[in-house]
DNA sequence: CTGAAAGCGCTTACAG
DNA sequence: CTGAAAGCGCTTACAG
């Protein structure tokens, strides 16, 4: 089957005026009378035209394309941002290229490259890498950081606020009545984990009870190895704050092993709400990051910057709060 | 701060050579004498020249964009069909664009007219749309459906064998010696469904056992809902059939619910093989989909079609496996 | 081996 | 209001 492309000439061909008039009745960018508009609208109509992307992006230097690099799209936590930000990229017409970097620097810089070839109109970028700020200078598209501070050369940076997170976290363990707080604290070369370290420490303090903590990446099975030394460090924690909400699905599997019971035994809290929180069993207690507005207004600053040139708020920190579920619960008599 | 863009031209002015030349250096399209070439490298390595993708891509008719089409990126399994096919794009030059449907006609209409006019070299869809033929019967890109058969105006299509997958799974627990067995039977519009419907029948039939099935979707709300109905209709159920990983999950929170104890009183088979299967407490028995496969292979056909103009095998089944976890064990004396 | 020229399919000053 | 022309930044016949 042969499938004849029709150009925005052959519009002109058929309604009897110019390609520019066509451009003009497409874009709505000019006057163009009652008669040619009818004329060209029934000539797009009748053969289907869809205007050639790429044509235009040559000439407009956008290609309403963002790319949105990040370790592992497997990461639930950033599938759901991704899925956001695709949503709100959708609304205004934008399309979402997904970037799988592994936090590899070249992987990284391989995209940020190919996003600039294709005058992708932003990037969003959640990387730990140390040479990213240095790797985005001479970026000329718009880069948001998500999940940690803005470097010297990126846009714009959205983060949600991680040490009032840590903090609400402890807090909660603290009047549900737990004495024997453990944190399993994330990487802290990463200032999200870094910050949630702080409202944890900031919490015990205020409420004479000391910090303890055992370090734990973001994986399930480095969450497996973390747990299992948690318990062997602190037998007798009462309530665990884990670094994700994997993390604490890890957990789950050790406690689980030891036959410690939850809530009574030990209480735990996650980190993030992704939707699988919600289906543990028990459902898991957990800080709500938001999520869906960490992705629209990912997308906002990029069309903010490209629209106006410039950025409202540069350094934009969101609110989490506790969703509780059943791995907490106030014990008897607190 | 001022980012200039550099241009062929301007390497070519450095160099001192055309444009053309610059071209067929960085193209390797043609010989260009070893001292030109040096010059142009030299010129290309101080500048930092990045080529503009666009421009290409406009003589070209390809962007080296793929689309993948899918209901949402948040059901697991399509999103780690996602991040295979993301990387078997990188590895041959190409970007993916992550296009969530919901499974609106529009969405997806809105997508392929947006991929088409972005002369896209590939689409991957996935979809329940009963116009889906008809919608890219006018598509002059390729089009590879996934999870289903393929349509006449498709180019090729990709699947697991689903039969199989429900046969060898029925046989599992068979063999593992339940005798009273409840298929979670997916949506039968879905011909994935079906057919796993049809291998469990056979399985069921051929080992002289009443065939018994509730009806599923791929939810995980619904899948409590479906679980709940299931023991209502068949409390002395022993093994059951889940429609997905998810579902398996839904399904460990009534068979919790409900204090009865896997694989003792039931065993269960997930279907799948998403990384949370894995992670189950206990870990679950599952019909392993070859993920990475069905990505590779998908993003392969596309290959194949953009650049031979045809394709050696349209419709592709792939080979599915029951991986053996906690949730299913040989019964004493079977 | 190499360059001038045409062309990919649009959009937008420019002139009327 | 409208069209002819130039231009977006590349690639590739074409001619030498």
């Amino acid at each position: 089957m042969v499938i004849i492309l029709v150009h925005i000439s052959d519009i002109a061909r058929m309604a009897g005026v110019s390609s520019a008039t066509v451009s003009r009745v497409i874009n709505g960018t000019a006057k163009v009378s009652e008669e040619k508009t009818r004329r060209v609208e029934e000539a797009i109509h009748k053969t289907g035209f869809n205007p050639n992307e790429i044509a235009r992006s040559l000439y407009k230097k956008s290609s309403r394309l963002i790319g949105y690099i990040v370790p592992s799209i497997l990461n639930i936590f950033l599938s759901e941002v991704g899925r956001a930000i695709e949503d709100e990229a959708f609304r205004n017409g934008y399309k979402m290229i997904l970037c799988n970097s592994d936090e590899n620097p070249e992987k990284e810089a391989a995209y940020i490259k190919m996003l600039m070839g294709m005058n992708a109109d932003g990037i969003i970028i959640t990387a730990n890498n140390e040479n990213l700020d240095e790797e985005i200078r001479h970026c000329p598209i718009p880069v948001v950081v998500m999940d940690k501070n803005a470097g010297t050369h990126c846009t714009a940076s959205v983060q949600s606020d991680n040490y009032t997170g840590g903090r609400i976290a402890t807090e909660h363990l603290i009047e549900c009545g737990c004495k024997k707080i453990v944190l399993m604290r994330g990487p802290q070369q990463y200032c999200s984990s870094k910050q949630r370290y702080l409202g944890y420490v900031d919490a015990c303090r205020r409420h004479q009870i000391e910090p303890r903590f055992v370090n734990s990446r973001y994986s399930y099975d480095e969450g497996v190895e973390s747990a299992r030394e948690l318990f062997r460090r602190y037998p007798d924690a009462d309530g665990v704050l884990a670094s994700t909400d994997l993390v604490a699905f890890a957990l789950y599997k050790v406690i689980y092993e030891q036959k410690r019971r939850v809530p009574d035994d030990v209480m735990i809290v996650g980190y993030d709400d992704v939707g699988l929180s919600r289906l543990m069993i028990p459902t898991l207690t957990t800080v709500a990051q938001p999520i869906e507005e960490i992705g629209r207004l990912c997308v906002q600053l990029i069309l903010e910057q490209t629209e106006y040139g410039t950025i409202q708020q540069r350094d934009n920190v969101l609110p989490v709060s506790v969703k509780i579920r059943e791995t907490t619960k106030r014990k008897e008599g607190v």
